[in-house]
DNA sequence: TATAGTACTATGTATTGCATAGTACTACTG
DNA sequence: CAGTAGTACTATGCAATACATAGTACTATA
């Protein structure tokens, strides 16, 4: 069955690849497990659900841009604690550039008139 | 084979949903032809390639987002020259919105601070 | 021992960007 | 008229990720 144009179904094609980003980006600023990067990412009104978020830890994990270690909790079971890698750390600088660059084309792309346009700063 | 984490890889997964934003941004300016759309995002730094494109361009018009009509040309065949609808420009007006929702959200993730700076505006 | 809450693993589906191969139209040349 | 180059479009399949769903395991509590 052949896809509804929804901005509900776009919105999930623009999700792919952001994700990544913004994980790197909490784990940038304190090693966290998965409940506590789902919560920071909730504040800013990125809802991550856990079936998306442990595979993509585990891709990450698995690329070398995370390690984690295990930590017991009085709460329930153990908990893996991900930290950011040096690999992973150069790999956010870059994936920011792309992103700011990306952001940068496509509002470029949504205002620009027609080509004579382009000297505007 | 696994894929492998790299910034052409993530960024080809952030351009999912984004083509389908600027295409209609492109054509709510000008009707346009393929090649058209492609010169013009050229210009702001976002590279379509055909084989992109006009599947895109056939999946948008049986949403009923676009409508096209045959030109004949001196300089090969004939083109098809799209033309948003009604009802594309109200999804565009959506999409518009989604997106600035999404880059807000991704910005704010990316340089929140903990939880204490909700308070920033 | 049984149950609820919590944390994680495994697996498969849906969707789009993109590459590749192919067909058709027009102008130009011989 | 036939052949070729350039241009425009169609058809098809692959790769990758977001996400849903089902399941297993650990801890505290009754």
């Amino acid at each position: 069955m052949s896809a509804q144009v929804t901005t509900e179904n776009t919105e999930a094609q623009m999700r792919k690849g952001i994700l990544e980003l913004v994980i790197l980006s909490v784990l940038a600023r304190n090693d966290a497990y998965a409940s506590d990067i789902i919560n920071e990412l909730k504040e800013t009104k990125l809802i991550v659900v856990e079936g998306t978020l442990y595979p993509l830890l585990t891709r990450l994990k698995n690329g070398e841009l995370l390690t984690y270690r295990w930590e017991e909790s009085t709460q329930g079971p153990p908990r893996k604690y991900y930290t950011l890698t040096e690999k992973g750390r150069e790999f956010l600088k870059q994936l920011n550039s792309t992103w700011d660059d990306l952001v940068l084309a496509v509002n470029k792309a949504r205002t620009q008139s027609s080509t004579s346009n382009s000297n505007q700063e």
